[in-house]
RNA sequence: GGUUCCAUAGCUCAGCUGGAUAGAGCAACUGCCUUCUAAGCAGUAGGUCUCAGGUUCGAAUCCUGAUGGAAUCACCA
């Protein structure tokens, strides 16, 4: 049992057993750095209905507190705060709960299951900046409901057909002259980016022409020869003409093979790979049925609607005249078709902010069609990845191309360590991991600590930290307490967590930290939202850090002390670690 | 124009269901490596929490309005 709960039973026993008052709800926060104290009790709000003075409260409830609680050492009351002292064997205590503890931070097995559906590419072209965010967020994610006892499916609903990918296979048809991406040595998702580039080139051209001879902007993009013949190509496709799906399946095993290869980078996976290709069909079964029991309703020109004025929202189109789908017909299938699948009580879409009146949009209609798993469908909107001069434009070439990035990273890992000069005795292959797994570690953590529905700014001219509030320092800081456990395995000292006596103030920061763990893991589970754990790793490397700075390990001539620091530093070297798996960040051992 | 979201230090961001003198990092300046890794630690400086009202013991936080910015409002996905 932690600490916190202890003060909270003791605080509404005290305010019965001296005022009869039933309070559940106490209240706690950590006591500012100014006062004395390690949990601070607010009584204002009982001032006015107990007609005492707050220093009254303070003490009448400080003094049971004292007397009855088994762990408080000390009291102080500043005006209405009631500053709490916590005993030394109090804490201890509970850091020997928590060095027993192997499973420490796993919260209690939920039974349920639920769906993370990220990532989601376009199979025409490479991924950003843009997608690191999401691929990240929602890996983490799935990490921390993990961690939180749920059974967890990630999902990849990949977006691999459609008019913008016949604009990429057009391209290149027409100007490819059977460029590979063994022939030419780039990449298939750059390859086929390429082209999907050199089609809008081209078409820019032609509606330029067509201006010229004095149609309008719209009419002219409509009727440009390219655009024409991709949308014939679509619907080839679609009739499952075998030269055009013999095109299709060659670019975009070209375009997986990359995206593998980003992936595998990144340090994501997937459970489950849905392709709009299998899915696009589906959902039109649903709106029949929808407009059979009167969810839906028909246009004269028998285009099918939903109605959804009632609800703030517009009326959408679900399906049109000519019968084929929209986007969203697609949605509803899939979203059957993945509950079907799992079964799952929640299922998270990780997608941009960008898409929130759609997302609303879909859950309604769901409800409404009295999906039973509706009620648990969130979309984790989060905000766009930001440039100084604005939003990201491929048009305008000022796209941050992930494999670039994570290239550049690395390239800067590789730069400031070899400045630094610690890793004499690495093999170049160890050398190659500890680069990369630093690269990785400062872009993840720089991409998460941000809260998920903010937008963020990203400034290419300046390459993201390796120091201060950054992942490298969390990955240091563990680099280092592996460093002191060596020395200990080698000197002989073991982890004991029982013997020690005093505190040292560094010390008890820092258990306090290693206690609110759970809670902050639950937190994060709850709001689905890895910046409150980047954020917790980065509170506990820094308290360390300065433990370590304030207080020595192998000098120390207390052996009690000695093997408490030894256990303590491994507990905070492996939570450090649990945090940063939350995260998708790997720790080093050395750097 | 309608709807939704955002505005905190020079810059990038924290700030939990309202609580004390609003916190980190970067950038600037000052100390600390003969001692467990200085990718570190300690300190100085930096704020009218966009503005104006309101709610109350108490507001960066809640409400109203204004200003500035973003997204969205396709028979595109």
């Amino acid at each position: 049992m932690n600490l916190e709960k202890i003060l909270q039973d003791h605080i509404a026993a005290a305010l019965k057993a001296e005022f009869d008052v039933e309070e559940s709800n106490i209240a706690l926060q950590p006591t500012r750095k100014d006062f004395e104290g390690s949990f601070t009790f607010v009584v204002f709000p009982y001032v006015k209905t107990l007609r005492k003075s707050p220093v009254e409260l303070g003490n009448a409830i400080g003094n049971y507190l004292v007397a009855n609680s088994g762990v408080v050492k000390a009291f102080n009351v500043v005006q209405g705060f009631l500053n709490i002292s916590i005993a030394d064997a109090a804490w201890l205590d509970m850091f020997g709960g928590i060095f027993k503890d192997k499973k420490f931070g796993q919260l209690a097995n939920k039974k349920e299951t639920v769906m993370v559906e990220y990532s989601s590419p376009n199979t025409n072209k490479p991924l950003h900046l843009g997608h690191l965010r999401n691929n990240f967020l929602g890996f983490s994610v799935a990490q921390i409901l993990s961690a939180n006892g749920y059974e967890v499916v990630k999902a990849n609903l990949v977006n691999d057909r459609g008019i913008h990918i016949c604009k990429s296979m057009l391209a290149y048809q027409k100007f490819g002259n059977g460029e590979t991406p063994e022939s030419s040595g780039l990449k298939g998702d750059h390859l086929v980016g390429k082209y999907y580039v050199e089609f809008d080139k081209h078409y820019k051209v032609e509606i330029e022409a067509l201006k010229a001879t004095g149609l309008s902007e719209d009419d002219a993009k409509k009727q440009a020869p390219l655009l024409v013949e991709a949308q014939e190509m679509l619907l080839k496709w679609e009739e499952g003409d075998a030269e055009t799906l013999a095109l299709w399946n060659k670019m975009n095993d070209w375009v997986f093979a990359g995206f593998n290869q980003t992936y595998q980078k990144m340090g994501v996976s997937f459970d489950k790979i849905y392709r709009e290709s299998n899915t696009y069909l589906l959902g039109k079964k649903s709106v029949e049925e929808g407009l059979k029991s009167g969810v839906f309703f028909q246009k004269e020109d028998s285009s099918v609607w939903i109605d959804l004025t009632d609800e703030g929202l517009d009326q959408k189109l679900v399906l049109r005249k000519d019968g084929t789908s929209v986007y969203i017909t697609q949605d509803i299938g899939t979203a059957d078709l993945k509950y079907n699948d799992f079964k799952m009580s929640k299922s998270v879409y990780v997608v941009g902010n960008e898409q929130d009146y759609h997302f609303e949009v879909l859950f309604k209609i769901l409800k409404k069609l009295g999906r039973p798993y509706s009620e648990g469908t969130y979309h984790l909107s989060y905000g766009m990845v930001d440039l100084p001069s604005g939003k990201m434009k491929s048009r305008e070439g000022t796209v941050v191309d992930a494999d670039d990035l994570m290239q550049e990273m690395t390239d800067t890992a590789r730069e400031r360590t070899l400045e630094l000069g610690k890793i004499d005795g690495f093999s170049k292959e160890e050398a190659e991991e500890l680069y990369d797994t630093l690269a990785m570690g400062a872009l993840k953590y720089f991409l998460l600590k941000v809260d998920p529905k903010k937008r963020m700014l990203f400034n290419p001219e300046e390459s993201i930290d390796f120091q201060g509030n950054t992942g490298p320092f969390i990955q240091y800081t563990h680099a280092r307490i592996c460093s002191i456990l060596r020395k200990a395995h080698e000197q002989g000292i073991i982890g004991v967590a029982t013997n020690y006596k005093t505190l040292h103030e560094s010390e008890q920061e820092v258990i306090y930290l290693l206690s609110e763990y759970p809670k902050k893991l639950a937190d994060a589970g709850r709001e689905l939202s890895p910046s409150l754990i980047a954020q917790y790793a980065y509170d506990l490397a820094k308290a360390y850090n300065r433990f370590y700075n304030e207080v020595s390990i192998f000098n120390e001539t207390d052996l009690d002390a000695q093997q408490f620091r030894i256990a303590f530093s491994s507990v905070v070297g492996e939570t450090i670690k649990k945090a940063m798996a939350l995260l998708g960040i790997n720790v080093p051992s050395r750097m």
